[in-house]
DNA sequence: TATTGTTATACTCTATAACTATA
DNA sequence: TATAGTTATAGAGTATAACAATA
């Protein structure tokens, strides 16, 4: 792990560049985040996973994909690991018998409930108000296009 | 009246997590500024090194990486990459031999403007008063601890 | 014919340890 | 003894194509 403190003031040119600024800020976020999630046996995108998961109408494995950016290949392996560990379970959807839905299990939301406690929102970082505006302007950035 | 997009309306409990938006955003900026920097031979890794060389005081391999996040180990493949194409020059540092400064070259600069040129800068996705505020939270998070 | 989940595969990225040369 | 850069390597993450079941 790299890790140390860095100097913002070197770069100029890229400390005013919000994609750059944006990819440091997550990665610091999610560094922070999966180890907080570690003892839970959870990492971000599996814990995310399990967030969708808790939906009333729990979503197909393609809806996953699509939220989270990934490709469907790559949600096999997380719902796979999260099944195994019973959090999760796999349903035909009896409205498209070749869709899957996952939905949380008792056990699953349970956990899910821990590790929300135990991860710090990044918004306690920063104060009430901006909270408020930095949730608005990246919700906008997040699913833009 | 939601501004985003339907997808946005789903995993309510995730998308109220800065972590994840944080995540997303990073996701969707990054992918946009990697096909607008393709042409130029760059990804925003590359770019970011780049950028950095630019400095009236080039910084070392060692404070590339703690900017940027990256091992040490990392950061000579792309320097490297960077040299092989006369974009960088690595030199050693006067003031301690064991550390290489890396140092943009003409054609560096160049291409540098360029990138800088094609890369629309997520801000402009955002409005004027928005932008102002989103750089200054993100640069408090990115740089934090 | 098109789409969902799946598998396989290759490619990139990240993380760790060891080596060299300097300090 | 410690640090900067390097190398090698293993692991995680990502991207692509092909296949079976279903639409």
């Amino acid at each position: 792990m790299p890790a140390v403190h860095a100097d913002a003031a070197r770069g100029a040119a890229l400390a005013q560049n919000a994609s750059f600024l944006l990819t440091r800020a997550s990665v610091v976020a999610a560094q922070r985040d999966n180890k907080a999630l570690a003892p839970l046996g959870l990492k971000v995108r599996s814990y995310s996973v399990l967030c969708l998961a808790l939906d009333e109408e729990p979503p197909t494995q393609r809806e996953i994909a699509e939220y989270l950016r990934l490709d469907p290949s790559q949600v096999v392996a997380l719902v796979d690991d999260l099944e195994d560990r019973g959090l999760v379970a796999r349903e035909t959807d009896p409205r498209d018998r070749r869709a899957k839905v996952v939905a949380a299990t008792d056990e699953g939301r349970s956990i899910c409930a821990e590790a929300r406690a135990v991860v710090t929102d990044v918004s306690t970082h920063v104060d009430a108000g901006d909270a408020v505006i930095l949730q608005r302007i990246l919700a906008q950035l997040a699913f833009e296009e």
